[in-house]
DNA sequence: GTACTAGATG
DNA sequence: CATCTAGTAC
């Protein structure tokens, strides 16, 4: 009889500004393996003792000063499985681990990507895409059983996001985001779990803007967060959540969590 | 049988970024009216409504944009009974009402006057005595019985302070100031209700700096704040209280609420 | 809208 | 230590 492994991950937004919402979430959720993007904290200062205090004592950070940032708090032994610069930049916008059962976890916070979806014009934009293609390239390798979970920035079906016809030209929602986004998913036959446990065209959003102070009623929101899982993984996968009333908590981040689950 | 007036004197340190304390003080305190320093938002975006939702329907505002500011809320009706400009810059340190039952309320910040005790060196200090003369000649005209409470910025007494050998020096508490705020206090012989309820030397400090995380320990106050009374108010002053667990409240100011109460 | 930075003030 | 203003990013 295989054990159940409980994944959860989460753009916070800061760490240190949600404090009492993450401690909240692992107290409510119970994860054995918490994947946060947008920690925004240096490593030397995150806030290590939080985690620790609930039995998330393995931790893998890859944090910066001021943006991004990325880690994993883990109540099972992680071994350090490195950090990529898909972007070539030096961001900290990824941290991988190897789990005790053979499973790779790798936590990822996809480049935003600017407001203008043309290269010539917003380099950010040139750089979301190359980040993708390098992560794209990474997975044609892939040998291990993965999961790759956090904020990938694309929206790529039509019914992960509020208006397909009003996003269409949106970063985030356009055709070579969702070609860039298709083919990495391509690359490593990667299952899509949310949309495993949530087909379309069912509604799934994961992220509602701050700037409409009226995100519930009109719902205006696109799914922007992810968990991957390798092919050979795909059988073990028994459980799904997308925890939207994390988005009405107080004082939340613009992204609510995602959990999975997967018998090992 | 007179009715008791209730009046309670707060320097809140930005009363946006105190609205659940102000709010705690008035549930918790009911004072017919209140007198805050330090309000730091214009008057076209004070909060008013906090206000009003509790009763505090009457308003005299006098706020700027970044610094000082102050206003008095009230449950009882306030005629206006104008602004006055002490310093002569334009910063936005007084407002007056007159109450029904005849008694004047005066609220006033007193600039806090710089780090150096020296006219010719710090041009702040200069102002700060000027403000304390020119409100000197302005008590020696009233005619009218007042309240004149506050955030005076001045520890007068070797016991208003807890070292007066280690803060001799320091502006607060530097002869000049007591000197000053001497010849204002007895230009209307004007009656120091918190010394009256609290004689000297007996402890009593409305402040702690931010700046000693051990407050509680070192207990390094001083008494800042204060409530004065015409004489012939004198013998209907019949309560008063330093509020001082507010200086542990989450995200406290630094100050602490006086409340004094007058048979009328 | 929210959080980050930095410098200025108390 | 804690507030404010800007500017920047998402």
């Amino acid at each position: 009889m295989g054990k159940k492994l409980k994944i959860a991950s989460w753009n916070i937004n800061s760490v240190r500004a949600r404090s009492a919402l993450v401690e909240r979430l692992i107290v409510e959720q119970r994860p054995d393996i918490l994947c946060l993007q947008e920690t925004k904290v240096l490593d030397s200062i995150f806030p290590a003792e939080l985690f620790t205090r609930h039995g998330y004592v393995h931790h893998q950070l890859n944090g910066q000063r001021m943006h991004h940032g990325v880690a994993i708090l883990s109540r099972l032994p992680l071994q350090d499985a490195g950090k990529h610069d898909w972007q070539d930049n030096g961001e900290a916008r990824h941290v991988g681990a190897r789990l005790e059962c053979g499973i790779r976890l790798e936590n990822v916070y996809v480049p935003a990507g600017g407001d203008i979806p043309d290269r010539a014009q917003n380099p950010k934009f040139g750089q979301k895409l190359d980040f993708i293609g390098r992560m794209t390239r990474w997975s044609e390798d892939l040998k291990e059983p993965t999961i790759i979970v956090g904020d990938f920035n694309v929206a790529p079906l039509e019914c992960d996001v509020w208006s397909h016809k009003a996003l269409i030209n949106v970063v985030s929602h356009t055709p070579v985001e969702v070609e860039a986004l298709n083919r990495l998913q391509q690359a490593h036959d990667w299952v899509d779990i949310g949309r495993k446990f949530v087909p379309a065209p069912e509604r799934c959003f994961t992220w509602w803007s701050y700037r409409s102070p009226d995100w519930t009623k009109n719902d205006r929101g696109r799914r922007l967060d992810h968990m991957w899982a390798s092919p050979e993984l795909s059988g073990h996968l028994v459980g799904h959540e997308v925890l939207e009333p994390c988005r009405a908590w107080e004082r939340p981040s613009d992204h609510v969590p995602l959990i999975c689950e997967i018998e090992v």
